[in-house]
DNA sequence: CCCTTAAATGACCCTGGAGTCAGTTATGGG
DNA sequence: CCCATAACTGACTCCAGGGTCATTTAAGGG
């Protein structure tokens, strides 16, 4: 037969990364049970059998996927408070739009849902993310609010709660673009969402302050 | 042999609500593809067999769960918002202590997890919920928003971003609680949660108003 | 008090998909 | 240039688990 091309090549460098690309995908999409190892492959351009030339098992290529997802995404986050923080009012929306611009360009809600939905099957890797990119985003949200505290810029109250508050609708957004807008909900604009809930974090949602 | 006791009994009626109870139980926890029918049969005290007398597939019991579940949770939010609707200052601590107490006895977290992780595999199913439950839930809101922003209450702005705002933080406590608490994380106290975030939406995290 | 009905079962079938392996062929080092 | 190495494949095994069915037996109606 006239062989113009090779039937397949040989790339030991490039492989694991196109092939932890196509499973982050699939995984995302589907959950972990219900992703085909044959629908990895095929998205990685690569034969069932050779998938386990890099990995031992589904389930080794799962925690590879979460494990190595979760490095980049942290780093993401460092520069939003990062720097000599300026006044907590000014640096909220920045904050917050910078979240929405991470969920732009990376798929933050199918990663949400693929680390919740089989965080009780795999609790090692609940455990990593909880630790790695949740907490650790948190806690500067915390130590954000304390310093804003310690300055008297903030309210009194527990810096955590204000974490939930000022994240919450942040995530919800997120898993709403995800779950929601395909099954038919209107889609919304994270920046616009960011840029209002700063406000209401800033100066509440009443027209005239009560205090 | 000695029959002191009958090998089973028929009991028609009590029947698929307890195989449905089970099942919720084993699917909130598993998720659809990993959850196993035998699983469910044992929890439910009965052979997997007899879960074909009244279920036709898997995917039928799982969404004749999904479905079952749905109704009763948006019930339990309509009292919150009906009756003459007081000022808008007074009724935004009720409403979320209200989730919270939903929360309290309802398994939320995992039934907010399987229609999470089973979105894209189910989709009439985040269809369902979307139009039964999170919409409507939604609206309720957001009716509740516009009304407020008519009397002069509450400040202009996308009464549906504020809806987010408004429940964001208190969806993030319940999936923070179902999946960050067993993988170590602290748990939060939701009334406490529901409370403080009243307070921001209200007067907003700074000490000083800035308008 | 049966006797008919259908609820319930245990033992089975069978497919989809994870995992294996002997063989094929790209490719870099000698 | 060519050979040893190992990346890669296709065709396979194997079993977990969804689904079926003949049979058993609880129990309501005549």
């Amino acid at each position: 037969m006239a062989d113009g091309e090779p039937r397949w090549r040989r790339r030991k460098t490039a492989r694991p990364g196109e092939i932890l690309e196509a499973a982050l995908a699939v995984f995302a999409d589907k959950g972990f049970a219900a992703a085909r190892l044959s629908d990895i492959a095929a998205k990685a351009g690569v034969s069932k059998a050779a998938l386990y030339v890099y990995f031992e098992t589904k389930t080794d290529l799962f925690r590879a996927v979460a494990n190595q997802v979760a490095a980049p995404n942290i780093e993401r986050l460092r520069p939003l408070v990062d720097g000599e923080p300026g006044r907590f009012a000014e640096m909220m929306p920045v904050i917050l739009s910078g979240i929405a611009k991470v969920a732009e360009d990376m798929p933050l809600g199918g990663i949400a849902k693929m680390v919740i939905g089989e965080s009780r099957n795999f609790p090692e890797i609940a455990s990593v993310w909880r630790e790695a990119v949740i907490e650790r985003a948190l806690s500067m949200i915390v130590q954000l609010v304390e310093q804003a505290q310690k300055k008297g810029e903030v309210r009194a109250g527990d810096p955590r709660l204000y974490g939930l508050s000022l994240l919450g609708p942040m995530i919800m957004g997120v898993l709403w673009t995800e779950v929601a807008v395909p099954a038919g909900g209107a889609p919304i604009d994270l920046h616009k969402l960011a840029a209002q809930h700063a406000g209401v974090l800033m100066d509440g949602m009443l027209v005239e302050a009560r205090r």
